[in-house]
DNA sequence: TGTCATCGTGTAAAAAATACACATTTATAA
DNA sequence: TTATAAATGTGTATTTTTTACACGATGACA
Protein backbone atom coordinates (compact mmCIF):
# COMPACT_ATOMS: atom_id res chain seq x y z
CA UNK A 1 0.00 0.00 0.00
CA UNK A 2 1.20 3.65 -0.84
CA UNK A 3 2.32 6.08 1.81
CA UNK A 4 -0.78 7.88 0.52
CA UNK A 5 -3.22 5.41 1.17
CA UNK A 6 -2.49 4.93 4.46
CA UNK A 7 -2.75 8.88 5.51
CA UNK A 8 -6.22 8.56 3.63
CA UNK A 9 -6.96 5.39 5.64
CA UNK A 10 -6.09 7.12 8.57
CA UNK A 11 -8.08 10.40 8.15
CA UNK A 12 -11.13 7.86 7.09
CA UNK A 13 -10.48 5.59 10.17
CA UNK A 14 -13.17 7.83 12.51
CA UNK A 15 -13.58 6.46 15.93
CA UNK A 16 -16.00 4.49 17.20
CA UNK A 17 -17.38 7.33 19.86
CA UNK A 18 -17.02 9.73 16.61
CA UNK A 19 -19.42 8.25 15.41
CA UNK A 20 -21.83 7.29 17.79
CA UNK A 21 -21.72 11.35 18.06
CA UNK A 22 -23.29 11.48 14.96
CA UNK A 23 -25.80 8.83 14.89
CA UNK A 24 -27.18 10.26 18.74
CA UNK A 25 -27.10 14.07 18.16
CA UNK A 26 -27.69 15.46 14.64
CA UNK A 27 -29.23 13.65 12.59
CA UNK A 28 -31.78 11.02 14.12
CA UNK A 29 -35.11 11.52 11.80
CA UNK A 30 -39.44 10.10 12.73
CA UNK A 31 -39.58 6.64 11.59
CA UNK A 32 -42.85 4.66 10.74
CA UNK A 33 -44.37 1.78 9.39
CA UNK A 34 -47.46 1.98 7.27
CA UNK A 35 -49.37 -1.28 6.60
CA UNK A 36 -50.96 -1.73 3.49
CA UNK A 37 -53.10 -5.51 4.49
CA UNK A 38 -55.23 -6.72 1.94
CA UNK A 39 -58.25 -9.36 2.29
CA UNK A 40 -60.39 -11.12 0.08
CA UNK A 41 -63.66 -11.21 0.24
CA UNK A 42 -67.02 -11.88 -1.86
CA UNK A 43 -64.47 -11.90 -4.78
CA UNK A 44 -63.20 -8.65 -4.29
CA UNK A 45 -59.75 -7.88 -3.48
CA UNK A 46 -59.96 -5.45 0.11
CA UNK A 47 -57.36 -3.13 1.80
CA UNK A 48 -57.92 -2.23 5.87
CA UNK A 49 -58.23 1.37 6.42
CA UNK A 50 -58.52 3.43 9.74
CA UNK A 51 -60.15 7.09 9.84
CA UNK A 52 -57.01 9.17 9.71
CA UNK A 53 -56.38 9.97 12.94
CA UNK A 54 -55.51 13.92 12.34
CA UNK A 55 -58.15 16.79 12.30
CA UNK A 56 -56.27 17.70 8.82
CA UNK A 57 -57.22 15.03 7.14
CA UNK A 58 -60.54 14.34 9.48
CA UNK A 59 -63.06 11.71 7.28
CA UNK A 60 -60.12 9.91 5.37
CA UNK A 61 -59.55 6.91 5.40
CA UNK A 62 -55.33 6.24 6.11
CA UNK A 63 -53.26 3.00 6.37
CA UNK A 64 -52.24 1.47 9.58
CA UNK A 65 -49.18 2.96 11.04
CA UNK A 66 -47.30 3.89 13.85
CA UNK A 67 -43.59 4.90 14.85
CA UNK A 68 -41.23 2.51 15.29
CA UNK A 69 -39.48 2.47 19.23
CA UNK A 70 -36.05 3.11 19.27
CA UNK A 71 -35.04 -0.72 19.79
CA UNK A 72 -37.85 -1.96 17.72
CA UNK A 73 -36.66 -4.05 14.34
CA UNK A 74 -38.61 -2.98 12.04
CA UNK A 75 -40.72 -5.93 11.16
CA UNK A 76 -41.47 -6.34 14.18
CA UNK A 77 -43.22 -3.17 14.64
CA UNK A 78 -45.07 -4.02 11.18
CA UNK A 79 -45.90 -7.13 13.52
CA UNK A 80 -47.19 -5.25 16.60
CA UNK A 81 -49.23 -2.97 14.55
CA UNK A 82 -51.13 -5.95 12.83
CA UNK A 83 -51.36 -8.06 15.44
CA UNK A 84 -52.98 -4.78 17.23
CA UNK A 85 -55.18 -3.99 14.78
CA UNK A 86 -56.45 -7.52 13.58
CA UNK A 87 -55.44 -9.66 16.32
CA UNK A 88 -53.48 -12.28 14.18
CA UNK A 89 -49.69 -13.72 13.95
CA UNK A 90 -48.34 -15.48 11.85
CA UNK A 91 -49.15 -13.00 8.64
CA UNK A 92 -47.78 -13.29 5.63
CA UNK A 93 -46.13 -9.18 5.56
CA UNK A 94 -43.06 -8.22 3.18
CA UNK A 95 -41.44 -5.11 3.04
CA UNK A 96 -42.24 -2.74 0.21
CA UNK A 97 -40.35 0.80 0.01
CA UNK A 98 -39.36 3.72 1.92
CA UNK A 99 -41.33 6.55 2.01
CA UNK A 100 -38.69 9.83 3.07
CA UNK A 101 -39.80 12.96 1.07
CA UNK A 102 -39.15 15.40 3.53
CA UNK A 103 -42.96 17.03 3.54
CA UNK A 104 -44.66 14.24 3.46
CA UNK A 105 -46.08 14.33 6.82
CA UNK A 106 -47.48 17.48 8.75
CA UNK A 107 -46.56 16.97 11.87
CA UNK A 108 -42.68 16.78 10.78
CA UNK A 109 -40.32 14.64 9.20
CA UNK A 110 -41.32 11.58 9.50
CA UNK A 111 -39.76 9.04 7.40
CA UNK A 112 -41.92 5.41 6.32
CA UNK A 113 -41.16 1.79 5.93
CA UNK A 114 -44.15 0.45 3.95
CA UNK A 115 -45.33 -3.35 4.15
CA UNK A 116 -47.80 -5.34 2.22
CA UNK A 117 -49.79 -7.63 4.24
CA UNK A 118 -51.87 -10.29 2.92
CA UNK A 119 -54.71 -11.99 5.70
CA UNK A 120 -57.22 -14.40 5.56
CA UNK A 121 -60.48 -12.08 6.40
CA UNK A 122 -61.97 -15.14 7.70
CA UNK A 123 -59.38 -15.67 10.59
CA UNK A 124 -59.47 -12.65 12.04
CA UNK A 125 -63.29 -11.22 11.14
CA UNK A 126 -63.79 -10.86 14.82
CA UNK A 127 -61.03 -9.37 16.04
CA UNK A 128 -61.78 -5.61 14.24
CA UNK A 129 -63.25 -4.45 17.39
CA UNK A 130 -62.39 -1.01 16.33
CA UNK A 131 -65.13 0.64 15.02
CA UNK A 132 -62.86 3.18 12.94
CA UNK A 133 -61.23 -0.13 11.29
CA UNK A 134 -63.38 -0.89 7.64
CA UNK A 135 -62.33 -2.94 4.83
CA UNK A 136 -62.87 -1.23 1.85
CA UNK A 137 -63.20 -2.73 -1.80
CA UNK A 138 -59.76 -1.32 -4.04
CA UNK A 139 -61.42 -0.20 -6.49
CA UNK A 140 -63.34 2.34 -4.29
CA UNK A 141 -59.86 3.70 -2.86
CA UNK A 142 -59.25 7.18 -3.61
CA UNK A 143 -57.50 10.20 -1.58
CA UNK A 144 -56.34 8.80 1.46
CA UNK A 145 -55.11 10.90 3.90
CA UNK A 146 -51.23 11.76 3.74
CA UNK A 147 -49.42 10.06 0.65
CA UNK A 148 -51.06 6.65 1.50
CA UNK A 149 -52.70 7.01 -2.16
CA UNK A 150 -48.84 6.82 -3.55
CA UNK A 151 -48.18 3.92 -0.76
CA UNK A 152 -51.32 2.17 -1.51
CA UNK A 153 -51.11 2.49 -5.20
CA UNK A 154 -47.52 1.19 -4.81
CA UNK A 155 -47.72 -2.06 -2.37
CA UNK A 156 -50.47 -2.74 -4.97
CA UNK A 157 -48.49 -2.54 -8.21
CA UNK A 158 -45.95 -5.02 -6.16
CA UNK A 159 -48.68 -7.14 -5.37
CA UNK A 160 -50.23 -7.67 -9.10
CA UNK A 161 -46.32 -8.45 -9.65
CA UNK A 162 -45.63 -10.72 -7.31
CA UNK A 163 -48.39 -12.84 -6.93
CA UNK A 164 -47.52 -13.92 -10.73
CA UNK A 165 -44.31 -15.01 -9.87
CA UNK A 166 -44.43 -16.44 -6.08
CA UNK A 167 -47.89 -18.52 -4.47
CA UNK A 168 -48.61 -15.25 -2.15
CA UNK A 169 -52.11 -15.11 -3.38
CA UNK A 170 -52.92 -18.64 -1.05
CA UNK A 171 -52.83 -16.29 1.98
CA UNK A 172 -56.05 -14.73 1.09
CA UNK A 173 -57.55 -17.70 0.74
CA UNK A 174 -58.81 -20.30 3.37
CA UNK A 175 -56.68 -23.57 3.70
CA UNK A 176 -59.63 -25.28 1.31
CA UNK A 177 -60.52 -23.43 -1.61
CA UNK A 178 -61.22 -24.28 -5.14
CA UNK A 179 -60.28 -23.72 -8.38
CA UNK A 180 -63.10 -21.10 -8.88
CA UNK A 181 -61.87 -19.00 -5.83
CA UNK A 182 -58.44 -19.47 -7.02
CA UNK A 183 -59.38 -17.63 -10.09
CA UNK A 184 -61.79 -15.70 -8.80
CA UNK A 185 -58.66 -14.06 -6.70
CA UNK A 186 -56.54 -13.66 -9.35
CA UNK A 187 -59.02 -11.83 -11.96
CA UNK A 188 -59.62 -10.07 -8.48
CA UNK A 189 -55.82 -9.01 -7.89
CA UNK A 190 -54.52 -8.36 -11.71
CA UNK A 191 -58.04 -6.97 -12.59
CA UNK A 192 -58.36 -8.84 -15.56
CA UNK A 193 -60.42 -11.57 -16.77
CA UNK A 194 -58.86 -15.26 -17.30
CA UNK A 195 -59.87 -18.14 -19.43
CA UNK A 196 -61.13 -20.59 -17.06
CA UNK A 197 -59.75 -23.68 -19.07
CA UNK A 198 -56.59 -22.34 -19.66
CA UNK A 199 -56.57 -21.31 -15.92
CA UNK A 200 -56.94 -25.09 -14.49
CA UNK A 201 -54.58 -26.55 -16.85
CA UNK A 202 -52.13 -23.49 -15.88
CA UNK A 203 -52.44 -24.91 -12.07
CA UNK A 204 -52.70 -28.59 -12.68
CA UNK A 205 -49.98 -28.82 -14.78
CA UNK A 206 -47.57 -26.53 -12.15
CA UNK A 207 -48.78 -29.99 -9.98
CA UNK A 208 -48.49 -27.60 -6.83
CA UNK A 209 -52.38 -27.87 -5.50
CA UNK A 210 -53.51 -31.29 -3.52
CA UNK A 211 -56.86 -32.81 -4.45
CA UNK A 212 -58.55 -33.16 -1.11
CA UNK A 213 -61.53 -35.13 -2.46
CA UNK A 214 -63.97 -33.03 -0.83
CA UNK A 215 -66.63 -30.91 -2.02
CA UNK A 216 -67.44 -27.46 -1.58
CA UNK A 217 -70.63 -26.78 1.09
CA UNK A 218 -73.49 -24.60 0.64
CA UNK A 219 -72.92 -23.42 -2.95
CA UNK A 220 -76.07 -22.45 -5.07
CA UNK A 221 -75.24 -25.02 -8.06
CA UNK A 222 -72.48 -27.70 -8.86
CA UNK A 223 -70.36 -27.33 -6.11
CA UNK A 224 -66.52 -27.87 -7.36
CA UNK A 225 -63.65 -29.58 -5.63
CA UNK A 226 -61.21 -28.68 -3.26
CA UNK A 227 -57.59 -28.09 -2.84
CA UNK A 228 -54.85 -26.80 -1.12
CA UNK A 229 -51.75 -25.29 -1.83
CA UNK A 230 -48.45 -28.16 -1.68
CA UNK A 231 -46.23 -25.64 0.26
CA UNK A 232 -43.64 -28.15 0.92
CA UNK A 233 -43.30 -29.50 -2.82
CA UNK A 234 -42.98 -25.56 -3.88
CA UNK A 235 -40.21 -24.84 -1.28
CA UNK A 236 -38.25 -27.69 -2.83
CA UNK A 237 -38.26 -26.82 -6.03
CA UNK A 238 -35.56 -23.44 -7.10
CA UNK A 239 -37.48 -21.76 -9.71
CA UNK A 240 -35.27 -21.12 -12.60
CA UNK A 241 -34.53 -17.63 -14.39
CA UNK A 242 -37.71 -16.53 -16.91
CA UNK A 243 -35.74 -15.20 -19.68
CA UNK A 244 -35.12 -11.63 -20.38
CA UNK A 245 -38.73 -10.02 -21.78
CA UNK A 246 -39.31 -6.15 -21.75
CA UNK B 1 -72.60 6.64 12.11
CA UNK B 2 -73.34 5.06 15.63
CA UNK B 3 -72.67 7.31 18.87
CA UNK B 4 -69.95 4.98 19.35
CA UNK B 5 -67.98 5.54 16.30
CA UNK B 6 -68.80 9.40 16.92
CA UNK B 7 -66.35 8.79 20.49
CA UNK B 8 -64.40 6.26 19.21
CA UNK B 9 -63.21 9.24 16.22
CA UNK B 10 -62.54 11.75 18.85
CA UNK B 11 -60.87 9.79 21.08
CA UNK B 12 -58.43 8.77 17.46
CA UNK B 13 -58.30 12.79 16.75
CA UNK B 14 -54.79 13.89 17.86
CA UNK B 15 -54.08 17.22 17.79
CA UNK B 16 -51.13 18.23 15.00
CA UNK B 17 -49.30 19.05 18.17
CA UNK B 18 -49.60 16.02 20.29
CA UNK B 19 -48.28 14.11 16.78
CA UNK B 20 -45.56 16.73 16.26
CA UNK B 21 -44.56 15.94 20.12
CA UNK B 22 -43.81 12.36 19.69
CA UNK B 23 -42.08 13.05 16.18
CA UNK B 24 -40.38 15.49 17.92
CA UNK B 25 -39.70 13.88 21.26
CA UNK B 26 -39.96 10.24 22.23
CA UNK B 27 -38.53 7.64 18.71
CA UNK B 28 -36.39 9.34 16.70
CA UNK B 29 -33.86 7.35 14.92
CA UNK B 30 -30.96 7.81 12.69
CA UNK B 31 -31.05 7.12 9.18
CA UNK B 32 -28.44 6.65 6.60
CA UNK B 33 -28.37 5.48 2.80
CA UNK B 34 -26.23 3.13 1.20
CA UNK B 35 -25.48 2.44 -2.25
CA UNK B 36 -24.40 -0.35 -4.32
CA UNK B 37 -22.69 0.99 -7.13
CA UNK B 38 -22.15 -1.24 -10.12
CA UNK B 39 -20.11 -1.32 -13.04
CA UNK B 40 -19.11 -3.10 -15.75
CA UNK B 41 -15.58 -3.56 -16.77
CA UNK B 42 -13.50 -5.87 -18.72
CA UNK B 43 -16.32 -8.50 -18.74
CA UNK B 44 -17.08 -8.54 -15.30
CA UNK B 45 -19.28 -6.84 -13.17
CA UNK B 46 -18.05 -4.71 -10.25
CA UNK B 47 -18.90 -3.18 -7.47
CA UNK B 48 -17.43 0.13 -5.86
CA UNK B 49 -15.88 -0.45 -2.07
CA UNK B 50 -14.56 1.43 0.74
CA UNK B 51 -12.34 0.66 3.22
CA UNK B 52 -14.42 0.54 6.56
CA UNK B 53 -14.58 4.19 8.20
CA UNK B 54 -14.74 2.44 11.49
CA UNK B 55 -11.45 0.65 13.06
CA UNK B 56 -13.94 -2.54 14.39
CA UNK B 57 -13.83 -3.15 10.77
CA UNK B 58 -10.50 -2.00 9.62
CA UNK B 59 -9.25 -3.68 6.95
CA UNK B 60 -12.96 -4.57 5.70
CA UNK B 61 -14.80 -2.93 2.49
CA UNK B 62 -17.95 -0.93 2.87
CA UNK B 63 -20.87 0.23 1.14
CA UNK B 64 -21.02 3.94 -0.03
CA UNK B 65 -23.43 5.39 2.50
CA UNK B 66 -23.94 8.53 4.57
CA UNK B 67 -26.21 9.46 7.33
CA UNK B 68 -29.89 11.42 5.66
CA UNK B 69 -29.68 14.99 7.01
CA UNK B 70 -32.77 15.93 8.98
CA UNK B 71 -34.02 17.93 5.60
CA UNK B 72 -32.65 16.16 2.54
CA UNK B 73 -35.06 13.40 0.74
CA UNK B 74 -34.20 9.47 0.89
CA UNK B 75 -33.28 9.80 -2.62
CA UNK B 76 -31.53 13.15 -2.71
CA UNK B 77 -28.80 11.60 -0.02
CA UNK B 78 -28.22 8.61 -2.21
CA UNK B 79 -27.74 11.30 -5.07
CA UNK B 80 -25.63 12.96 -2.85
CA UNK B 81 -22.98 10.24 -2.37
CA UNK B 82 -23.24 8.90 -6.02
CA UNK B 83 -21.87 12.97 -6.90
CA UNK B 84 -19.51 12.51 -3.98
CA UNK B 85 -17.54 9.04 -4.63
CA UNK B 86 -18.06 9.29 -8.25
CA UNK B 87 -18.43 12.60 -9.25
CA UNK B 88 -21.74 11.91 -11.38
CA UNK B 89 -24.90 12.99 -11.45
CA UNK B 90 -27.66 11.43 -13.69
CA UNK B 91 -27.62 7.84 -13.01
CA UNK B 92 -29.11 4.99 -12.56
CA UNK B 93 -30.81 4.99 -8.96
CA UNK B 94 -33.10 2.99 -7.18
CA UNK B 95 -34.23 2.23 -3.73
CA UNK B 96 -34.15 -1.33 -3.01
CA UNK B 97 -34.56 -2.11 0.94
CA UNK B 98 -34.32 -1.33 4.28
CA UNK B 99 -32.42 -2.87 6.92
CA UNK B 100 -33.23 -1.78 10.54
CA UNK B 101 -32.21 -4.38 12.75
CA UNK B 102 -31.72 -3.12 16.30
CA UNK B 103 -28.39 -3.80 16.25
CA UNK B 104 -27.12 -4.15 12.98
CA UNK B 105 -24.46 -0.76 13.47
CA UNK B 106 -22.17 -0.85 15.97
CA UNK B 107 -22.83 3.12 16.48
CA UNK B 108 -26.07 2.75 17.96
CA UNK B 109 -29.46 2.34 15.82
CA UNK B 110 -29.19 3.13 12.36
CA UNK B 111 -32.10 2.18 9.97
CA UNK B 112 -30.73 2.14 6.29
CA UNK B 113 -32.02 2.61 2.88
CA UNK B 114 -30.32 0.67 0.45
CA UNK B 115 -30.08 1.87 -3.11
CA UNK B 116 -28.64 0.14 -6.49
CA UNK B 117 -27.16 2.27 -8.55
CA UNK B 118 -25.25 1.66 -12.28
CA UNK B 119 -23.03 3.27 -13.66
CA UNK B 120 -21.05 3.68 -17.04
CA UNK B 121 -17.12 2.73 -15.61
CA UNK B 122 -15.99 4.55 -18.11
CA UNK B 123 -17.60 7.74 -17.76
CA UNK B 124 -16.32 8.20 -14.39
CA UNK B 125 -12.99 6.50 -14.16
CA UNK B 126 -11.21 9.71 -13.81
CA UNK B 127 -13.21 10.62 -10.55
CA UNK B 128 -11.75 8.22 -8.61
CA UNK B 129 -9.17 10.52 -6.70
CA UNK B 130 -9.64 8.84 -2.99
CA UNK B 131 -7.12 6.06 -2.91
CA UNK B 132 -9.90 4.04 -0.91
CA UNK B 133 -12.13 3.75 -3.02
CA UNK B 134 -12.04 0.15 -5.54
CA UNK B 135 -14.08 -1.92 -8.22
CA UNK B 136 -14.11 -5.57 -6.92
CA UNK B 137 -15.41 -8.27 -8.79
CA UNK B 138 -18.68 -8.94 -7.32
CA UNK B 139 -16.90 -12.70 -7.75
CA UNK B 140 -14.72 -11.33 -4.91
CA UNK B 141 -16.91 -9.85 -2.88
CA UNK B 142 -17.14 -11.20 0.51
CA UNK B 143 -17.36 -10.45 4.19
CA UNK B 144 -18.06 -6.88 4.13
CA UNK B 145 -18.31 -4.89 7.17
CA UNK B 146 -21.86 -4.42 9.06
CA UNK B 147 -24.25 -5.92 7.23
CA UNK B 148 -23.28 -4.72 3.87
CA UNK B 149 -22.86 -8.17 2.72
CA UNK B 150 -26.39 -8.95 3.15
CA UNK B 151 -27.35 -5.73 1.88
CA UNK B 152 -24.70 -6.37 -1.36
CA UNK B 153 -26.49 -10.22 -1.54
CA UNK B 154 -30.25 -8.19 -1.72
CA UNK B 155 -29.20 -5.97 -3.99
CA UNK B 156 -27.47 -8.20 -6.67
CA UNK B 157 -30.55 -10.52 -6.61
CA UNK B 158 -32.45 -7.70 -7.12
CA UNK B 159 -30.76 -6.36 -10.21
CA UNK B 160 -30.58 -10.17 -11.72
CA UNK B 161 -34.47 -10.45 -11.36
CA UNK B 162 -34.99 -6.41 -12.82
CA UNK B 163 -32.26 -6.66 -15.89
CA UNK B 164 -34.69 -9.40 -17.05
CA UNK B 165 -37.74 -7.07 -16.92
CA UNK B 166 -36.15 -3.56 -17.45
CA UNK B 167 -33.62 -2.14 -19.72
CA UNK B 168 -31.71 -1.01 -17.04
CA UNK B 169 -28.54 -3.05 -18.00
CA UNK B 170 -27.87 -0.51 -20.69
CA UNK B 171 -26.74 2.11 -18.23
CA UNK B 172 -23.77 -0.20 -17.68
CA UNK B 173 -22.75 0.25 -21.56
CA UNK B 174 -21.25 2.60 -23.13
CA UNK B 175 -24.28 4.46 -25.64
CA UNK B 176 -22.73 2.57 -28.44
CA UNK B 177 -22.22 -1.66 -27.69
CA UNK B 178 -22.05 -4.71 -29.79
CA UNK B 179 -24.52 -7.58 -29.13
CA UNK B 180 -21.41 -9.70 -27.84
CA UNK B 181 -20.95 -6.73 -25.37
CA UNK B 182 -24.63 -6.96 -24.36
CA UNK B 183 -24.56 -10.56 -23.77
CA UNK B 184 -20.95 -10.30 -22.01
CA UNK B 185 -23.08 -7.93 -19.75
CA UNK B 186 -25.79 -10.15 -19.25
CA UNK B 187 -23.95 -13.32 -18.73
CA UNK B 188 -22.13 -11.63 -15.99
CA UNK B 189 -25.09 -10.01 -14.45
CA UNK B 190 -26.74 -13.67 -13.88
CA UNK B 191 -23.46 -15.88 -13.84
CA UNK B 192 -24.96 -18.00 -17.08
CA UNK B 193 -23.65 -18.87 -20.41
CA UNK B 194 -26.78 -18.32 -22.92
CA UNK B 195 -26.96 -19.58 -26.66
CA UNK B 196 -25.30 -16.31 -29.11
CA UNK B 197 -28.08 -17.13 -31.77
CA UNK B 198 -30.86 -16.86 -29.82
CA UNK B 199 -29.55 -14.10 -27.71
CA UNK B 200 -29.15 -12.36 -30.81
CA UNK B 201 -32.39 -13.42 -32.00
CA UNK B 202 -34.28 -12.34 -28.92
CA UNK B 203 -32.74 -8.80 -29.10
CA UNK B 204 -33.44 -8.52 -32.55
CA UNK B 205 -37.19 -9.36 -32.32
CA UNK B 206 -37.86 -7.15 -29.47
CA UNK B 207 -36.67 -4.64 -32.05
CA UNK B 208 -35.16 -1.64 -29.25
CA UNK B 209 -31.51 -1.70 -30.68
CA UNK B 210 -30.61 0.64 -33.38
CA UNK B 211 -28.21 -0.14 -35.60
CA UNK B 212 -25.33 2.42 -36.16
CA UNK B 213 -23.98 1.36 -39.23
CA UNK B 214 -20.80 1.45 -37.11
CA UNK B 215 -18.41 -0.94 -36.12
CA UNK B 216 -16.23 -1.93 -32.84
CA UNK B 217 -12.59 -0.39 -33.13
CA UNK B 218 -9.34 -1.68 -32.14
CA UNK B 219 -10.84 -5.33 -31.58
CA UNK B 220 -7.96 -7.76 -31.91
CA UNK B 221 -11.05 -10.26 -34.31
CA UNK B 222 -13.20 -9.57 -36.14
CA UNK B 223 -15.16 -6.23 -35.15
CA UNK B 224 -18.74 -6.54 -35.07
CA UNK B 225 -21.64 -3.64 -35.51
CA UNK B 226 -22.36 -1.32 -33.15
CA UNK B 227 -25.91 -0.21 -32.02
CA UNK B 228 -27.61 1.80 -29.26
CA UNK B 229 -30.81 1.10 -27.27
CA UNK B 230 -33.51 2.70 -28.27
CA UNK B 231 -35.03 4.00 -25.39
CA UNK B 232 -38.21 6.55 -26.98
CA UNK B 233 -39.49 3.38 -28.27
CA UNK B 234 -39.03 1.22 -25.42
CA UNK B 235 -41.29 4.15 -23.04
CA UNK B 236 -44.12 4.01 -25.61
CA UNK B 237 -44.62 0.79 -25.64
CA UNK B 238 -46.62 -0.52 -22.33
CA UNK B 239 -45.83 -4.16 -20.99
CA UNK B 240 -48.34 -6.72 -20.74
CA UNK B 241 -48.35 -9.06 -17.87
CA UNK B 242 -46.20 -12.51 -17.97
CA UNK B 243 -48.32 -14.80 -16.83
CA UNK B 244 -48.56 -16.89 -13.85
CA UNK B 245 -45.25 -18.45 -13.06
CA UNK B 246 -43.85 -20.18 -10.06
C1' DT C 1 -88.69 -33.59 -13.60
C1' DG C 2 -87.16 -29.51 -15.86
C1' DT C 3 -84.35 -25.44 -15.69
C1' DC C 4 -80.42 -22.96 -14.38
C1' DA C 5 -75.72 -22.18 -13.23
C1' DT C 6 -71.41 -23.87 -12.84
C1' DC C 7 -68.21 -27.78 -13.08
C1' DG C 8 -65.00 -30.55 -15.62
C1' DT C 9 -62.67 -31.69 -19.68
C1' DG C 10 -59.48 -31.77 -24.75
C1' DT C 11 -57.74 -30.34 -29.02
C1' DA C 12 -55.98 -27.57 -32.65
C1' DA C 13 -53.34 -23.43 -33.87
C1' DA C 14 -50.07 -19.95 -32.89
C1' DA C 15 -46.19 -18.23 -30.56
C1' DA C 16 -42.01 -18.66 -28.05
C1' DA C 17 -37.96 -21.10 -26.53
C1' DT C 18 -34.42 -24.14 -27.51
C1' DA C 19 -30.76 -26.77 -29.81
C1' DC C 20 -27.58 -26.67 -33.10
C1' DA C 21 -23.34 -25.69 -37.68
C1' DC C 22 -21.06 -23.34 -41.14
C1' DA C 23 -19.35 -19.73 -44.13
C1' DT C 24 -17.43 -14.88 -43.53
C1' DT C 25 -14.48 -11.34 -41.84
C1' DT C 26 -10.70 -9.20 -39.64
C1' DA C 27 -6.20 -9.23 -36.99
C1' DT C 28 -2.08 -11.33 -36.43
C1' DA C 29 1.88 -14.13 -37.00
C1' DA C 30 4.63 -16.99 -39.98
C1' DT D 1 1.60 -12.93 -49.09
C1' DT D 2 -0.44 -16.30 -47.07
C1' DA D 3 -2.07 -19.18 -43.40
C1' DT D 4 -4.13 -19.32 -38.96
C1' DA D 5 -6.93 -18.00 -35.16
C1' DA D 6 -10.91 -15.95 -33.30
C1' DA D 7 -15.05 -14.01 -33.40
C1' DT D 8 -19.01 -12.40 -36.40
C1' DG D 9 -23.40 -13.22 -38.81
C1' DT D 10 -27.00 -16.11 -40.14
C1' DG D 11 -31.46 -20.12 -40.39
C1' DT D 12 -34.05 -24.14 -39.47
C1' DA D 13 -36.12 -27.95 -37.16
C1' DT D 14 -37.93 -29.37 -32.62
C1' DT D 15 -40.01 -28.76 -28.45
C1' DT D 16 -42.58 -26.21 -25.26
C1' DT D 17 -45.85 -22.87 -23.98
C1' DT D 18 -49.73 -20.05 -24.77
C1' DT D 19 -53.98 -19.14 -26.61
C1' DA D 20 -58.65 -19.84 -28.36
C1' DC D 21 -62.59 -22.24 -28.08
C1' DA D 22 -67.56 -25.87 -26.92
C1' DC D 23 -70.13 -29.34 -24.82
C1' DG D 24 -71.77 -32.93 -21.74
C1' DA D 25 -72.24 -33.71 -16.58
C1' DT D 26 -73.65 -32.44 -12.04
C1' DG D 27 -76.18 -30.55 -8.34
C1' DA D 28 -79.50 -26.89 -6.48
C1' DC D 29 -83.78 -25.31 -6.69
C1' DA D 30 -88.39 -24.45 -8.25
Amino acid sequence: MLTEDKITQAKNAKTLQAIQSEVENTNKIALSVDCVIFGFDENKLQVLLIRSDLKKYSGKWSLLGDLVFPKEDLDAAAYRILKQRTGLSDVYLEQVHTFGTVNRHPAGRVVTVTYCSLINVRHHKINILDNELHWHDIKNVTDLAFDHQQIFDNCLKQLQKRVQEHPLGFNLLPKKFSLRDLQNLYEAILDIKMDRRNFRKKFFTMDLLIDLNEMEQDAPHRPGKLYKFNFEKYEKKNKKWVGIDF
